[in-house]
Formats: structure tokens, C-alpha cells, sequence
RNA sequence: GGCCUCGUGGCGGAGUGGCUACGCAGAGGACUGCAAAUCCUUGCACCCCGGUUCGAUUCCGGGCGAGGCCUCCA
């Protein structure tokens, strides 16, 4: 164990070792989902990736001096639709608070089914409005944004003009002449430059929407950049000293801020923006990092495809593979892969995630967590989140050469806990099982009791047959030496 | 078109300038009435072409291939 957390920094594409603001709270913010449909598979990797980071931090650091955010974006244009489409007859409003809440709910059941912890906040964008009017007030103040017919919007050329401001472009590395080349976007006739971006809109008369800032007549709504702006600073900066009225810029600079590779441009590039610029602060946070993409069975995920695989699905329905699947299975199929390689969403990985888990509790029976964790668990995810090392390191506990020792179980468990895994003891994973499976002991007991008698007569033929009626039922027999039988749930 | 990633054995997937993880699958064996489970043993790789080097899968350049972003998207 190092003792030195080395991550990779999207900002500077190296590897950097991680030094916290101030070690007693340290702030990591990520961008959570807009709820207006189940959360897919690969919204899942950024939840399940974080969480990893999430308990890595609280483990150096104490539990109590991590602070995760993760917002939710409950004002958005496809929630709009989406609330007109479920709910015609409700008023749009009413029918945007069924979608959102229900959302949010099930967004919460599906990441607690993968074993993450719950963020220490978890704000809704609509909760802070007012702080993204005063953002963007003082941007405008600042002459980084301007009012064009009821729109308000945000001039990155205008960014590249302010002295101490970041390049607009230093995340995504490109300049604004290499994204106008690749504009491929009807540009609004209001925009003062093409790369402008809407910062406040106005709402259709019926939509979600607030009193406008800037002396705007309408009623309007934030643009989706400026909420995680606003949320990082209500839970991040303002608590400590930071904010729209710090005495020192540097106070509105938290550590770490992370998200999906696609959100690197236009989103994080433009909360940079919209941060650095509204607070005369030279970054927004000292370390981006970003996940890699995720396909499906070799395709890249797409509605048209239809090849959607939302965690719920996963979790309770037999649309992938045929079968319904524990979610800690799923976590350790996501971490099977480093979080920044692209990575293939396949039933096989599923298949192998849980057959590795079934030896797992096998070696760790009901025993409780050491009080040490393994230094290969903690040096691969010391390593830029090296969880593919590091369940090879949990391979390893788990070999019977080493299992056997003392505390060994112990420590697998320990170890695997760190990374959200082994949660249950063995007792409680087999009775949620059978209980999922709905299995009649009473019944398994009476054909296994036949079953001996005919092994006691030498009748093969009817004990192999009453196995394979086991085996239909899904239950899986073991003779062991001793010449007793048990036996175990198995798909 | 511009920008950015990536290319390891049958599959998944780390890593390293020389000693080549690990898991799954495969093969052989032990155990078993036969199996299953388990255990033991084991075969198999670093996209192509140059360069640097005593030596490259690892560094550099080029090529080919795959993916992402540039527009809502994790």
C-alpha cells in the first residue's frame, strides 16, 4: 500500500497523484441521470464506477470527510415529452412530477440492487434554480453572456477574451476553429456566433417554468449546462467559503468531477465555462475523470437497434440472456473491465461475473470481514481504479493454497468489500435465492429422501432419473464422500 | 472533414524494455456407481511495417482496423 491515490486526469490525459484541497473534506461531484426513463446499462457504469471511488475516498480519508454529489436533472426537455406522451389528459406539470418521481425512485431501487451507496447529496436541479439565476446574472454582468430574444446565452469567444479564464476548448483539446470546421447544426438566427450556448430559454406557455432573470418577461428554464454549475457550487463551494461572493477565487475549486467520456464535450467543457467565468476561478475542479463507452453484445446501445438494456430488465426480466440477474453480478461484470477502456456488455461476462461469486461465498461462508484489506486490492485500485488487478488480487484469497490459511476468508471478504462486493454473508445469499426461486423444500427433501433409497438398491437408472427432475427445477446435487447429499440452487 | 481513444492467447482482461498476470472455455488426471461440484496438471498471445536498443508486446514514426465526440446521450 502506497498510500498514494494516482488517477487519471481527462484535463491533462496523465496520470496524476491525487492531492485533496483539504484531506478533511474531500469533493467529488458527478453528473447523475435525467429522469424521464429507466437507467440503462451503461448509465449504470459511471453509478457503479463512482461508487468505487466513492468508498476508495472514504477509506483514505474517513467516511465522514468524502462528500459526493450526484445530481438529479429533473427539468429537461425530453421529460417534457415524455410527461405528454404518459399522461395526456394531467396537466403538463402534474404529469412532469408523476414522471419525475417515479423515475427517481426506480433509478434509486436499480443502484442499490448494484450495491452502490447512496451520495452524500443528491440534489434536483429544480431545487436550485435560484442559484443558476444568479450565475447566470453575474455572467451576463461580466459580459460572458447576453440576452437575445428572451434566450440568454453564453459566448465562449467572449471566455477567450477574459484574462485568467481557461481556454474554452482545454478539456475537449480543441479549439473554437475546429469546432466550427465540424459543425454539422442549424445555428439559431439569435446567436451572436455559432458556439454560443443557451445558458436560460423560455418556457411555451404550459411548461415548467420560473421568473426569468435579466429583466426577461416570459417564464423560463435553465439550459442543461448551467444546473450541474449551479449544483456543484449550492453542496460543493458554498459550504466552504466559495460561491458567487468569495474573497478568493481559489475557494471555488473542488477536487475531483466525473461523468461519461461523452459528456467531455459540449457538457463539461461548457460547466467550465459557465464556473470559471462566473467566479474568476482559473479551473472548476483539479481532477476530471470519465469513464469509458459501453456496447451490447458488439454493438453500440441504441433505441433503433432495440437493443436497450435497462437495469431493471436486467435486474427482473428475462430480456437479456433469458434470465433475470443478481445485481451484485452485474456490478462485478462492470468492474471486470478499467473504467476508461471501451467495454462490451455480453450475457458471457454475466455468466462468469456469478460463477465467480458462487466460489467467492463458497470460500467466505458466513464469516465477517477482517480488519485488514489485502495491499493488492489496495494497490491495483490505487492505480487509476484498477479493479480488473484487483479482483485478480481476490482470486487469488480465494485459491485454495492460500484460502486455506488463516484469516483468509476474512480478508477476501474485507478485500471485496472495498470494491461493493461480498456484501451478504453465504447463509443470506442462498436464502435470497431460494427465496427469489420460490423452491418447495418440502418437496426437494421428499425426492432427494427417494432418491437415496434408490442409490441404497443400486438403482441407478431412478436416481439419475429423480437428479435430472432436481435439475429441471434448477436444484444442483452434490454426493459428497461421506456419502450425504446436499444440495444448491443453480440456474 | 476535425478532435480523441483503442488494437494482447478460443473468449474476457491487466501489465511490463529482458523473468509473459488472472478468469472463463479446452485438454489430461484425482474423486464418483455414472455425473455434477471440487482439487491437481496443462496447451494457447501481445494487428502490420519501419526506427531506437544488446534486447520491444512494452518507447518513437507510418500503415491498417475498431470505437467515441463534434447534435440529446453515461
Amino acid at each position: 500500500m502506497s498510500g498514494l491515490l494516482r488517477l487519471y486526469n481527462t484535463l491533462t490525459r496523465s496520470k496524476e497523484v491525487f492531492e485533496p484541497i483539504d484531506p478533511a473534506k474531500v469533493r467529488l461531484y458527478v453528473c447523475g441521470p435525467t429522469v424521464y426513463d429507466y437507467a440503462h446499462i451503461g448509465n449504470a457504469r459511471p453509478v457503479i464506477v463512482f461508487d468505487v471511488l466513492f468508498r476508495l475516498l472514504r477509506h483514505l480519508y474517513g467516511d465522514d470527510h468524502v462528500i459526493y454529489v450526484r445530481n438529479i436533472t429533473d427539468v429537461e426537455d425530453k421529460i417534457n415529452a415524455r410527461a405528454a406522451e404518459e399522461f395526456p389528459g394531467l396537466p403538463l406539470n402534474e404529469a412532469i412530477a408523476k414522471v419525475t418521481q417515479a423515475t427517481e425512485k426506480q433509478f434509486h431501487d436499480d443502484v442499490a440492487a448494484l450495491g452502490c451507496l447512496p451520495p452524500t447529496y443528491e440534489p434536483r436541479a429544480t431545487e436550485h434554480i435560484e442559484e443558476m439565476k444568479a450565475m447566470i446574472e453575474r455572467l451576463v454582468q461580466r459580459g460572458l453572456a447576453y440576452v437575445a430574444e428572451d434566450n440568454i446565452l453564453f459566448s465562449p469567444a467572449a471566455m477567450d477574451r477574459l484574462p485568467g479564464a481557461p481556454r474554452y476548448g482545454a478539456l475537449a483539446r480543441r479549439s473554437l476553429d475546429e469546432m466550427l470546421a465540424g459543425a454539422r447544426v442549424d445555428v439559431a438566427p439569435y446567436k451572436r456566433d455559432p458556439m454560443d450556448f443557451v445558458l436560460w430559454k423560455p418556457s411555451k406557455p404550459g411548461e415548467p417554468g420560473w421568473p426569468s432573470p435579466c429583466g426577461i418577461a416570459p417564464l423560463g428554464r435553465p439550459g442543461w449546462h448551467i444546473e450541474c454549475s449551479a449544483m456543484a457550487m449550492a453542496k460543493l463551494l458554498a459550504p466552504f467559503g466559495g460561491g458567487l461572493s468569495a474573497d478568493d477565487p481559489r475557494k471555488n475549486i473542488f477536487d475531483i468531477h466525473g461523468g461519461g467520456i461523452d459528456l467531455v464535450f459540449p457538457h463539461h467543457e461548457n460547466e467550465i465555462a459557465q464556473s470559471c467565468c462566473a467566479f474568476g476561478s482559473p479551473r472548476m475542479a483539479n481532477y476530471w475523470m470519465h469513464n469509458g463507452f459501453l456496447q451490447v453484445e458488439g454493438e453500440k446501445m441504441s433505441k433503433s437497434l432495440g437493443n436497450f438494456v435497462t437495469i431493471r430488465e436486467l435486474l427482473s426480466t428475462d430480456v437479456f440472456g433469458g434470465r433475470s440477474w443478481p445485481g451484485e453480478a452485474i456490478r462485478l461484470a462492470m468492474l471486470r473491465s478499467h473504467y476508461r477502456q471501451p467495454m462490451d456488455w455480453t450475457v458471457k461476462a454475466l455468466e462468469e461475473a456469478e460463477k465467480t461469486l458462487d466460489r467467492w461465498y463458497d470460500m467466505v461462508g458466513d464469516v465477517a470481514p477482517g480488519a485488514e484489506i489485502t495491499t493488492g486490492v489496495w494497490d491495483a485500485l490505487e492505480d487509476d481504479l484498477n479493479t480488473p488487478a484487483a479482483i485478480v488480487e481476490l482470486h487469488r484469497l480465494a485459491h485454495p493454497a492460500i484460502a486455506g490459511q488463516e484469516l483468509a476468508p476474512e480478508l477476501l471478504k474485507s478485500s471485496a468489500n472495498l470494491l461493493g462486493l461480498l456484501p451478504q454473508t453465504k447463509s443470506e445469499r442462498d436464502s435470497a435465492v431460494a427465496k427469489s426461486a420460490s423452491i418447495d423444500t418440502a418437496l426437494i427433501d421428499a425426492l432427494l429422501a427417494k432418491r437415496a433409497a434408490a442409490r441404497a438398491a443400486k438403482d441407478w437408472r431412478e436416481s439419475d432419473r429423480i437428479r435430472d427432475e432436481l435439475a429441471a427445477l434448477g436444484v444442483a446435487l452434490k454426493d459428497n464422500k461421506d456419502g450425504a447429499t446436499t444440495w444448491e440452487f443453480k440456474r
